[in-house]
DNA sequence: AAGTGGTCTAGACCACCAG
DNA sequence: TGGTGGTCTAGACCACTTT
């Protein structure tokens, strides 16, 4: 029932990490220190300061120490992943702010994006989410109301749209797209940047039984965030086409 | 210099798995017959097998055994695309111009890419690739000489190095970031495109048999290109995180 | 009952870095 | 020289599954 030794280490090391106490560049326990706090042998520490360290959190020196490590912004493209628990993962302050909501006559673009034969109304939201305060990315999306018609009455401060799609469809396909672009002047405004920056517009939609449940443009300021993604390859390998 | 034992014992299995001796589903020796086999401790054992299936590779079920895992739905956004071919498929014309050609020493930020503790002697190419005489992508790449010692010898204007080395090296990981840029003046000379248009910057690391084998970033003009993917998720559907 | 993985211990030797 | 991480051993107890 009680979770394991090295896994209480992590989480405590973890804690600390999110809460801010421990800022990146800090030095965590030594090996010997976490033995001598938690009465464990050195392998059990050793195994939470590996793993944590495999995971990201930390990067050890030999002979000098081990350090919480600087966690650059990056997401996964590979994935559907919450901005909000990623950003909390890196143990900042996140937060959303709504800047549209309606419903919409779909424009035949739309309406061909949603693979629909006859236009519709459809839902429409615009949102900021910030990082410590700082815009990262600028949500537009729109979205099937037959497929999920309880989204618009969703309180998105607290449940991120992704969140909540996720939770209430099975997303069986997706499409991605992701360009460069200049944002145009409102786009500007909502995040809050200059002029002359780039950014990156990650195009997505996805389905849900063969219906098209969302198209969604992720906009990010060049200079506040970069996609990632890093993967095994099957031993197969049939990675190359 | 000679590896740590885990790290052989993992070897041994993977080699199995990736000749296909070993396919998914297989049982894999259990801790006591890695034991005995290899004259090593159980621990020792324990741990190339753990971290085997943190990577992927196997699952492990407690009273039953380890065994080889079904390869997972993977597809990605990124995946390593031949561009000459990915042209070609348009019925466009493809052409590749060299640009530079050097063997050159590792900077430090260079050789903490590639994993090196010292710093050494990397290929490094610089070439333009062009679809019906316009130049769509901008290759800079960096190539281990020990992974891939024949790699400076070859005609890129027959075969693109991404081709080449898909071909003499088994892609084990992949690693991709992707970000919005304002090109250089040298870039924008090299893509000839205006003074305000941004790319996209896609930076590739490659790994084989656990050694960064290519660093390389691949410039995108924005009007030219976008990176895209479809794919279905797999029936067992775990990709919301 | 025998075998499996999951965890943990109390030592050990080594290479490395600091003062 | 003492502290650090990196590795390894030879035991141990446990919960679990299979025979």
């Amino acid at each position: 029932m009680t979770a394991p030794l090295y896994a209480k280490v992590k989480e405590h090391i973890l804690e600390h990490i999110r809460s801010g106490a421990w800022t990146p560049g800090t030095r965590v326990p030594s090996e010997n220190e976490l033995v001598e706090h938690f009465s464990i042998s050195r392998m059990t520490a050793n195994r939470a300061l590996r793993e944590l360290t495999a995971d990201g959190f930390l990067s050890r020196v030999p002979g000098v120490g081990t350090f919480v490590k600087e966690r650059p912004a990056r997401s996964s493209l590979l994935e559907l992943r919450n901005i909000a628990e990623e950003i909390a993962q890196r143990g900042h302050v996140y937060a959303a702010h709504i800047k549209k909501r309606q419903t919409v006559e779909a424009t035949p673009a739309l309406a061909e994006q949603f693979e629909m034969k006859h236009p519709a109304r459809l839902f429409y939201l615009v949102m900021v989410h910030t990082e410590n305060g700082v815009p990262v990315q600028l949500e537009e999306r729109h979205v099937n109301p037959f497929a999920v018609p309880q989204f618009n009455d969703q309180d998105f401060a607290k449940i991120t749209p992704t969140a909540y799609l996720i939770a209430h469809q099975p997303v069986d396909e997706l499409e991605h797209t992701v360009e460069a672009i200049m944002p145009t002047a409102e786009q500007r405004a909502l995040l809050d940047i200059g002029e002359d920056e780039p950014c990156l517009a990650l195009h997505r939609r996805s389905w849900s039984r063969g219906h098209v449940v969302t198209v969604a443009t992720l906009v990010y300021p060049a200079s506040r965030y970069a996609l990632y993604s890093r993967y095994k390859t099957s031993p197969s390998g049939t990675l190359s086409q």
